[in-house]
DNA sequence: TCAATATACATCGGACTTCGATGTATCGAA
DNA sequence: TTCGATACATCGAAGTCCGATGTATATTGA
């Protein structure tokens, strides 16, 4: 259906931007953590409605180890090489000025739609 | 400085989708408005603070149009030609739909960040 | 035992976004 | 008459998320 398919574009655009930053607040929480675990987490903290799909975590990943807001490490795990992530203190402060900017468009559209 | 870019290219990324949703609204509000109107009533209710840039506005514009969300219509004002735009049927029930999602979003970001 | 499923990483092309720069043109006011 | 506001639009650049695809190990239950 069209609408359907409208929707998934446009939460997709909804959300962009909105993954980077519960990314940063993963890590700020729990440390250290791997790809596959930060969707996880995803899936566990919005009951499996918001969960980014594996290609652009790693994407999202990557973006922000190249900005410098996190740091990766490769650690064994058994017999398996696992890529471990944790947030650098550059990335604590954006994450802090990110927030500021979270609740200004949440304001925003209190005032503009209502409740 | 690094933290200035970083947070502009950020900032640009959580508003992705808001825009095409604040539009909606304000069409869904006011009736009818052209591009620059438009424009004005971002500057107005967020204090200038979250205003896409011309090029950006009308890119998104075109695309709502596309969708079928909204309507343009050029419309005579004195000897200048205006392009006036209308929230279609179609439009509002997504607006009603990202309304939704927004919730959902905010939702989320509340349960992780707290407060 | 062995086959399916879950865990775990990564890349690629496609479609799409916002932005800044650039261009055109009209209008009102100093 | 010149300047700034009004008003529209296009273009290339850089970057987004997604789905498909590929590789490989660990676990579980039939």
């Amino acid at each position: 259906m069209y609408i359907e398919k409208l929707m998934k574009k446009l939460r997709k655009e909804l959300r962009s931007g909105i993954y980077s930053y519960l990314v940063l607040s993963f890590l700020n929480r729990n440390g250290t953590m791997h790809g596959y675990a930060i969707r996880k987490e995803f899936e566990r903290i919005s009951d499996g409605k918001v969960v980014p799909s594996e290609g652009a975590l790693y994407d999202i990943l990557k973006s922000l180890q190249k900005l410098g807001l996190i740091e990766g490490e490769w650690v064994e795990a058994g017999k398996r090489l696992r890529k471990c992530y944790s947030i650098t203190p550059l990335g604590k402060l954006v994450f802090e000025e990110m927030r500021a900017e979270i609740r200004l468009l949440e304001e925003i559209i209190r005032r503009e739609v209502g409740e």
